[in-house]
DNA sequence: CCCAGAAGTGGAAGCGCTCCCACCTCGTAC
DNA sequence: GTACGAGGTGGGAGCGCTTCCACTTCTGGG
């Protein structure tokens, strides 16, 4: 492997000089420039990362945090699209995006220590729970972060984008309501993510503003599978119920299929509502009267909100809340 | 940040005797490693992973390279447990895997630059095409890779690990000739994809030892939407079929959306067969009969591959190539 | 025609770590 | 009692790069 000195002698200019023109070329002469482009394409020279962030003390790749068990993170569109955006936005910058998986357990020792370590210049976290206390352990060490999705504890110390959950599940329950459910049930996500207590809660009080009962709350995981069998539950406990409020779309597809094997018709015998509306929605039948989860909009977002921490800008917390959007199809 | 000197002068030894105790602690005291362990502790120094792999010449880390888009990638549940088991198989020997997704495009000239320059210490790759050439570049490069799924071009030149697909497809349809089927098609994967070729291959083995015709034949693209498309041109172009292989689980289940739509029962229309087996093949409705794709063995061996040149036990390419293995469910 | 300042350059100091090598202490075998 | 080797230890070089700073060369205005 050439290295920048070889680089500098074939060009016939010092290293300090070869170093100023491989990087932004400020303080160059065209032609000390000229030669040293061409002495690093006929060595085929590449910087060595380590020797460059060792002294920069930058390594120019941010992490994308998962605390997610890979099944899931591979099967829920909300990761695919959430990756993408990071990606492209990230891509522009020249940094590169490194996929940290964490399921719970030792493996999110491990993601912190590597985290602490200096591997990466910032994190973008997505999918977090209560127990990983990533928001606590990221503020404590002190490493630019944003989290896609509020953190249910620490909060306060962290840069975040949110949707309004509370807000879209009231406005998605009301649907129900006002197309005359009057025993409406909820399939809730995991009551240790934000997502899912605050759909639930706005499931809550849209009921209680029209004095309707609450009692008919199964949690989901935020799967398919998860979402039929928690609709089977529901069924069993509650099978008077007429209307449904589905945490997330995939769960609303799996709730789909365990009414129909109940032959429940949709939306006649029981209307269904779900939230996301990432694709899965306009796909099952009937398609899916969902909340636009704006996925897109939050991940652009919370991308701004860790640059302007890596460049210095910005260090008090802070967050964005994005308004909820009803797309109206035939499941209510 | 502490640095290692710091936690010498703590511990009232050398940062040589500090080093070897935090690395492995052979040639040390009980008492100095005690005493190392104990600064370090204290002070909560983490190495500097710039300035380790700067001198050590090893990063740690390996690349897991997905030369696709990132829709499919977290879609598809290959990727899911390809990720999972590489993930497993690498964490014991504390390397940290890195996922590159690079589309086609400038986007694959960023990925080359990224693995040129040093830093990962070798690649997994998957799901590669024969236009992205990565068993070319690979090997030109130099680094220590090891693929999934035979490489189209360059394959002799780098370490690979490949189910046996012309068998298996040969195997898979001839449970449809047996079953009495005379008119079979078949949704291809990507022809620029070995899983594509060699399942065609197998299918049109099949077909000509059996005297049959071999003419319905449709691209498809690895997809659940792709599948159904292709389905309906094979519908409309060979209306007279009674037996179809689907190169991937994935794509049958988008057929078989096509062919209840176009009113035709399975098996007892039409019998359709697919490929993998990796949990869709028994939720489709009929299940399907499929081939098992022994992705588990596969990444566990690539891996293995892998290690196997970062150890530098062996430098000469390799291959291990899967026997097939038929499931039988409803759907032929 | 001279001089201030801009523009370009190279020397050299590190960044934090590993590892070679020289050394120093013992215990043990002769 | 001497010699030797094993077990520990620390000094120091150097990995490849960026960047500070001092220096030289230009330019243009007075």
């Amino acid at each position: 492997m050439p290295t920048l000195d070889e680089v500098a002698r074939l060009a016939g200019v010092s290293r300090a000089t070869a170093s100023r023109a491989i990087n932004g070329g400020s303080r160059v002469s065209a032609k000390a420039a000229q030669a040293v482009a061409e002495a690093v394409q006929t060595l085929g020279y590449v910087p060595n990362p380590a020797a460059r962030s060792l002294v920069t003390r930058r390594t120019d790749t941010v992490a994308m945090v998962v605390p997610e068990s890979d099944e899931r993170v591979f099967s829920d569109p909300f990761f695919a699209r959430t990756m993408h955006v990071v990606t492209q936005v990230l891509a522009q910058r020249d940094l590169q995006i490194l996929l940290l998986i964490a399921q719970p357990g030792d493996e999110m020792q491990r993601t912190l220590r590597y985290l602490r370590g200096g591997h990466v210049d910032g994190a973008i976290v997505v999918s977090h729970h209560r127990n990983d206390a990533l928001a606590d352990h990221l503020a404590a060490i002190g490493l630019p972060a944003a989290f896609i999705g509020r953190p249910l504890t620490g909060a306060e110390k962290v840069f975040y984008t949110d949707p309004d959950n509370i807000a879209g599940a009231r406005e998605v329950t009301n649907i129900l309501i006002e197309r005359g459910c009057r025993r409406i049930g909820t399939i809730t996500g995991p009551i240790d993510m934000s997502a899912g207590t605050d759909r639930a809660a706005g499931w809550r009080a849209a009921l209680e503003a029209a004095g309707l009962a609450t009692d008919a709350v199964v949690e989901g995981d935020f799967t398919e599978d998860g979402g039929e069998a928690a609709c089977e539950i529901l069924l069993r406990d509650h099978p008077d119920i007429d209307g449904l409020m589905v945490a997330s779309d995939l769960m609303a597809a799996g709730a789909l299929r365990a009414l129909g094997r109940a032959g429940r018709r949709v939306p006649d015998d029981i209307a269904v509502v779900g939230y996301d509306d990432l694709g899965i929605a306009e796909r099952t039948t009937p398609p899916l009267t969902t909340v636009k989860n704006p996925i897109g909009d939050m991940a652009r977002e919370a991308v701004r909100l860790l640059l302007a921490q890596l460049d210095g800008t910005t260090t008090i917390p802070r967050r964005v809340v994005f308004a909820p959007e009803l797309v109206r199809r035939t499941s209510a």
